[in-house]
DNA sequence: GTTAGGG
DNA sequence: CCCTAAC
């Protein structure tokens, strides 16, 4: 009685940490940080542009910015324009506004438009939605990187992909440099996503009927329309199924693991068009997020063990016209095609295929090549940006880029083989066909653009990029924190460790002086990146993946005080009551970690203090350890409810009063 | 859900 | 701290 009494006019309260959430909910944390896994890189658009630019202007003089600029106007606006002629609708102008491409806020102006248009944009959904998959627009990943004198001065720039890359040039140049995330590099570099980012993406050209084919049956025409669906209907259903897939793909294989951002696609409006897929994707994709996440990484680095993915995006192409093989498309570009090169895939899943009678019938809808990495003065201008952007994929696309074909993440080496041999005529493996745009740089020059030799040497080995793309698509999604990130985002970042703070520090060897002048795309050298990728991530996921183990919290002295002062009471055997008396609020301890200590404070009171460890624990406390150990064990402990006056307490012990630790 | 005990 | 048998 007294003792109770004492118990509760006297409680200690000490600093308890944050109490852990319940392992359950522990567990479910993994891998919820995921990052977008959809961002996608399409060059086709802009190789589009790049080739009839260029084209357009080889007659006329390659350095005149505004020359370039106005043509390059003059394009967006006559494609804007062709494109309006299939429109149902009107559009707005605004909308349609060239301005916006030339601010570089091409997309997200039109964002905003589709979002002013959503209730029309609803009614007829259904109509259009077959388009929504396959339309992709602009290029994206492509970081302006200034060469202005002014290396701190800081740059904003909002690609086409919607996104929004802050920083100096020269930190920003420094990390791509490095292979270093941009998008993760905290204290410099901040990357925004759009919200409706992706569906508005593909939403533009969708909405104005565009479908984009990179590589045009012929050179004149650019944007031949390569999704056009003669049935709207089945096409609607079909991309619906597609989009099934597409989904299984991504969660399957690695390399977009989006579902934490569905919820970006529910709200974004999106749906300009692309709601079907969008929901299924939610819905159906989500769960088997669940489902897929505990073996994801095991297959993904199967899968990809020895390939990467550079592309992605691929198509899904309308029954009626896609009649366009890609490699022929891109051969036409003079672009060779290699397949024994390295990489691999796809994103799977999008490729679409038709078998119709003998021909074998696909498209692909983009590509993606994140690693091309451009610089340009700061005080360039937005359209030199443009043109140093199109020439440097022009340049690649007719030199330094080969396609490689990846069925089932395998890649298909022998160029001999037919497709029927090679299987690429049925529907299941047509839908696990990818192909991949894949940089040859025996010679790194040729990915260069520009008089200058690039600032450092670019792979030397056209796996090198392949390597990144593997780290980014082996790693993506399973990061925690990723947020917004684009998955432009390097691996090595949360491979190192999910906080995004831990940006892995790289030799600072790389000169930075090398950049000013040089205008080049740099394929990412990636040398630091396979190790990185390969080992840590295994390692904290395999621990994650069977529920986290507790932080380790040694009891401080207040707590064995409390400890024991309730045990003194209770004795032992009681542990909840324990608990409840002297741990309530200290969600950390459970009754059994009581028990637990108990156990080493027993254990501890009876070893030489030469042999215990940690925090020293009072002489005195081990004492009445020992002594209400004796005590109780004698007394069977469980003796209810009376306390027993008597457990021998050590000669001074303080107070019968008992302490009551807090928490939080 | 608790308790007890081994790991 | 974890795991689990036993209650």
């Amino acid at each position: 009685m007294v003792l109770k009494k004492g118990f509760q006019s006297r409680m200690v309260s000490f600093d308890a940490p944050v109490p852990r959430a319940p392992r359950s909910a522990r567990r479910r944390s993994r891998h919820n940080k995921i990052s977008d896994g959809k961002h996608h890189c399409p060059i086709e658009l802009l190789a589009s542009l790049a080739g009839k630019l260029l084209q357009e202007n080889e007659s006329s003089s390659a350095s005149n910015n505004a020359s370039d600029e106005n043509n390059l106007l003059a394009f967006c606006k006559d494609r804007v324009k062709e494109e309006r002629q299939h429109v149902d609708k009107p559009l707005k102008v605004e909308s349609l506004e060239l301005g916006s491409c030339e601010e570089s806020n091409f997309v997200v102006q039109h964002e905003l438009e589709c979002k002013d248009q959503q209730p029309k944009q609803e009614s007829q959904s259904k109509d259009e939605s077959d388009h929504s998959v396959e339309c992709t627009s602009v290029i994206s990943d492509f970081v302006p990187l200034d060469k202005g004198k002014s290396d701190t001065k800081p740059m904003v720039f909002n690609n086409v992909d919607g996104i929004r890359v802050e920083g100096t040039r020269k930190s920003i140049f420094k990390d791509l440099l490095r292979g270093r995330n941009v998008a993760t590099n905290n204290d410099r570099i901040k990357l925004q996503k759009p919200s409706c980012r992706d569906p508005s993406r593909m939403t533009y050209f969708s909405r104005h009927r565009t479908d984009i084919n990179l590589f045009g049956r012929d050179d004149d025409e650019k944007f031949s329309r390569m999704n056009k669906c003669s049935n709207r209907l089945k096409s609607f259903r079909y991309h619906q199924r597609v989009g099934d897939h597409r989904i299984r793909k991504l969660l399957s294989s690695k390399c977009w693991r989006a579902a934490p951002k569905l919820k970006d696609y529910e709200f974004s409006k999106s749906d300009c068009n692309a709601k079907p897929m969008l929901i299924s994707y939610k819905r159906k994709a989500f769960h088997k997020w669940e489902r897929y996440q505990d073996d994801c990484l095991y297959k993904k680095r199967k899968l990809f063990d020895r390939s990467s993915i550079v592309t992605t995006d691929v198509v899904v192409s309308g029954e009626s016209n896609s009649n366009l093989p890609t490699k022929s498309v891109i051969a036409d570009k003079d672009v060779p095609v290699e397949e024994g090169g390295t990489s691999a895939s796809i994103s799977g899943s999008q490729a679409a295929l038709h078998v119709k009678d003998t021909n074998v019938k696909l498209s692909i809808k983009s590509f993606k090549i994140p690693e091309l990495f451009i610089d340009v003065p700061q005080t360039a201008t937005v359209g030199s940006l443009k043109r140093t952007i199109i020439e440097a994929i022009t340049a690649i696309l007719g030199s330094g880029l080969r396609v490689g074909v990846v069925l089932h993440g395998k890649k298909i080496r022998d160029d001999g083989r037919t497709l029927l041999q090679s299987g690429l005529c049925c529907q299941e493996n047509l839908e696990n066909l990818g192909f991949t745009l894949e940089p040859t740089l025996e010679n790194p020059q040729q990915a260069t653009v520009g008089e200058n030799p690039p600032l450092m040497a670019p792979c030397d080995a056209p796996n090198q990029l392949t390597s990144v793309c593997e780290a980014i698509g082996s790693e993506i999604g399973v990061l925690d924190g990723v947020g917004d990130q684009p998955l432009l985002t390097h691996a090595s970042d949360h491979i190192v460790d999910n906080t995004p703070d831990n940006v892995p520090i790289l030799p600072d060897s790389l000169p930075d002086n090398n950049s000013p002048d040089c205008t080049a795309i740099i394929p990412l050298p990636v040398v630091h990146m396979e190790p990185l990728a390969a080992v840590p991530i295994n390692q904290k996921n395999k621990r994650s993946e069977l529920s986290q183990r507790r932080i380790r919290r040694p009891f401080s002295v207040t707590e064995v005080e409390a400890l024991v002062q309730a045990i003194e009471e209770l004795g032992t055997g009681r542990w909840r009551d324990v608990k409840l008396r002297a741990f309530e609020n200290a969600d950390h301890r459970t009754y059994v970690d009581l028990k637990d200590k108990w156990k080493t404070l027993v254990h501890t009171a009876s070893i030489s203090p030469q042999q215990r460890r940690g925090e020293p624990v009072p002489q005195d406390l081990l004492d009445r350890v020992l002594s209400a150990h004796a005590y109780w064990s004698q007394h069977q402990g469980k003796q209810h409810g009376k306390h027993l006056p008597g457990p021998p307490k050590a000669a001074n012990s303080s107070t019968d009063e008992g302490i009551r630790v807090g928490g939080t």
